[in-house]
RNA sequence: GCUCAUAUAGCUCAGUCGGUAGAGCACUUCCUUGGUAAGGAAGAGGUCACCGGUUCAAAUCCGGUUAUGAGCUCCA
């Protein structure tokens, strides 16, 4: 006699095991239509799984985040009904969700190609244009076997093998002739699959392993109405049109060539941008306590022997030799700040103390890593250690993370959409389990002191400590992770760092790793994408062009440009000739904040005429006005303007 | 590193069946001196990524290398 409880408080009791579907067909008929499934007593079902005791019950349609994911699952399966169909060869592997989509891995030796996907897209289609019914079959484990030894599906078998228990029963999912096993919920019928696309086809490893086979993915993505597939394939449009690669190019901001694959060559404007940012982060450190240095480019191998690099990231170093000796070109800056803490005796009165240098590393990643400027080879860390005590760690972390916020804020970014995560001990780590114990709490302790959301990432820290990422997300919502803290208990040990407590005695100082942007070269392309190349006035590599309309006004042009590069600003004079309405596309189409516009008129009155990206007219002022106007921007940094109430 | 794809003028891209390369923009020169998103004319510019093979003949077909792209793996 199951009592059903809805999220509204209702309640509905029946005499005999009911499903979804038919509570749903109670309430009404239009409910039943939408119903893909539920979730009875905290567990997700199939519309037409019984259920057999009392029970709270939420229903899921097309409406939910929760529906969706049941659609899109149920499209990998249509991957397997539709390829089937067209090879029967093929040997279907998984086919999960992920976010806005499904894939399905599968073993084919015919490679498929993008003709092959746009066929099976195709296929796919017509038979969800069919809306037949989606059939579940609870079966015994030997049947499932069974089935999929008879069905030649080699890795459905070793699923069974591996992971699922002799007497479970596995659910048969029949999509006509088509049999996939899959723990559900499925769509009940057809219908729900109508808007899908696949996207592409590349390689991924048979359980995510290098070792293993590599198998062909078929990925695409799935929405509950047209509408939003539509709404995110335009979304995907608009985040390549502000591909930082298409407009460092457009913009002229950096290069990237053959001879040099995953460094880059900053070209003046580019170069601008990150001599602005690095200003910015120098002064913000200073304020924040930071001193900075400067450590050497190539270290001999036994410092990274001794820190312990040599040997997790020998393969990723680039070693050099010379007079048989063999020198690392440095991958991080950790092991070169603790000989800067070395030298002289260091006193419990110097802690803590916050070591910072915008570091060049280089790191030999593997190549099919590289992606524009966002994954490099080289580039520069705004890095810094701070050595303290055990008590200072929570301070520490509790100031940077102040820090990081302000930083983040300036940059036009919205602190509240932050997301943190702590990656704890890896497998392959130093130190002992209690510095691990300790190291771990402490930056759990400092969260929530914060009073900061965050989930924890097991395994995921780095070799030497535990390890607190932020990342923020962009205009278009994408994330990025950009800084980091993280505790060393390990490296200062190893490296004999050490000070003169209160009592006299030695201690081995905490070592903090922090950075706030991670590096210049991925902040600046998360940058450029987030402002489509449209830079804000303080990091604007031109920040003012001056047009002149004819020659006549060359000299006054001049003498503006001159007046506000005294006044530090960062001015273009363009007087070629040809039309004022050519200049402003021009100067325009490179986001250049403020166009001036200079005619006889303004030669007479001594003022300029001022127009914006936006295109918009701020009429004729005095160099006086205008600057105080760039001023007043400037300060704002990447935050919208206020605006000014009447 | 792995799978698949791609590489043609400074940029964006055409180039059919193998027969010595083409457009637009940019660039140079000249004309035009104009008031808020493209004024006109002429000119110059390419060892078709690199190395090798097939062929009378290769941008085109085949093999290799490098780089790039998508995904996987990795990311101190």
């Amino acid at each position: 006699m199951p009592v059903i409880t809805l999220p509204d408080g209702s309640q509905r009791s029946y005499d005999k095991p009911v499903s979804v579907f038919e509570i749903a067909s109670d309430i009404g008929p239009g409910l039943a239509k939408a119903t893909l499934g539920g979730r009875v007593n905290g567990v997700r079902v199939d519309a037409h799984d019984p259920i057999t005791e009392d029970a709270d019950l939420v229903i899921f349609t097309p409406k939910d985040e929760d529906g969706i994911e049941i659609i899109r699952h149920s499209c990998a399966h249509l991957i397997g009904h539709a390829l089937k169909q067209m090879w029967p060869e093929a040997k279907m592997a998984i086919g999960p969700t992920i976010e806005n989509g499904f894939y399905y891995d599968i073993d084919l030796e015919h490679r498929l190609t993008d003709e092959d996907i746009e066929a099976l897209e195709k296929r796919m289609k017509e038979l969800a244009a069919k809306k037949y019914d989606v059939i579940k079959k609870k079966v015994s484990w030997q049947e499932a076997y069974d089935t999929f030894k008879e069905r030649g599906e080699p890795y459905k078998m070793e699923i069974l093998e591996r992971d699922i228990p002799k007497d479970d029963q596995p659910g048969l999912y029949h999509h006509e002739e088509y049999i996939d096993m899959c723990r559900g919920p499925h769509v009940p019928n057809m219908s729900f699959c109508q808007n899908f696309k696949l996207q592409r086809v590349s390689g991924a490893y048979w359980r995510g392993d290098s070792d293993n086979q590599q198998l062909q993915r078929i990925s695409g993505t799935a929405f509950a109405d047209k509408k939003a597939l539509k709404a995110h394939l335009r979304f995907l449009e608009e985040a390549a049109k502000r591909d930082h690669r298409k407009l460092g190019k457009k913009y002229n901001l950096f290069h990237l060539q053959e001879e040099a694959p995953g460094m880059v060559f900053w070209h003046p404007k580019g170069w601008s941008v990150y001599n602005t940012i690095e200003s910015y982060m120098r002064k913000q450190q200073i304020e924040h306590g930071y001193q900075e240095i400067r450590t050497p480019q190539v270290v001999d191998i036994s410092l990274w022997e001794k820190s312990g690099h040599a040997d997790k990231f020998g393969d990723d170093m680039f070693i050099l030799k010379s007079e048989d000796r063999d020198f690392a070109v440095k991958p991080m800056n950790c092991p070169c700040h603790v000989q800067v803490f070395n030298q002289g005796l260091r006193s419990y009165r110097d802690l803590p103390l916050r070591l910072a240098e915008f570091g060049s590393c280089h790191r030999n990643e593997l190549s099919g890593a590289l992606h524009g400027i966002m994954r490099v080879r080289g580039f520069v860390q705004d890095d810094a250690h701070i050595f303290c005590t055990d008590e200072q760690i929570q301070p520490e972390v509790a100031d940077f993370i102040d820090f990081l916020h302000q930083v983040y804020v300036d940059f036009g970014f919205d602190p509240s959409t932050l997301i943190y995560k702590l990656s704890t001990r890896p497998e392959k780590r130093v130190g002992s389990d209690e510095d691990w114990d300790r190291a771990e709490k402490a930056l759990a302790e400092a969260l929530d002191a914060k009073g900061l959301p965050w989930e924890e990432l097991p395994g995921e820290g780095a070799f030497y400590g535990p390890k607190i990422e932020f990342s923020l997300k962009d205009c278009l919502g994408r994330v990025w992770q950009c800084g980091t803290i993280q505790v060393d208990f390990s490296m200062p040990g190893r490296l004999d760092a050490q000070y003169v407590a209160e009592d006299g005695s030695r201690k081995v100082p905490v070592m903090l790793h922090r950075a706030i942007l991670g590096s210049f070269e991925r902040f600046i392309g998360i940058l450029i994408e987030n402002y489509e190349g449209a830079f804000p006035l303080w990091l604007a590599p031109e920040q003012v062009a001056i047009l002149n309309i004819t020659d006549r006004q060359a000299e006054y042009a001049e003498k503006i440009q001159e007046s506000l590069q005294n006044k530090g600003f960062r001015a273009v004079s363009d007087l070629r000739n040809e039309k004022i309405g050519f200049k402003i596309r021009e100067h325009t189409i490179q986001r250049v904040p403020y166009l001036i516009v200079l005619g006889d008129k303004e030669v007479e009155t001594e003022t300029v005429t001022v127009r914006t990206r936006e295109g918009e007219d701020l009429g004729s002022m005095s160099i006086e006005a205008f600057s105080e106007l760039l001023l007043n921007d400037l300060a704002r940094k990447g935050r919208a303007p206020e605006i000014a109430s009447s």
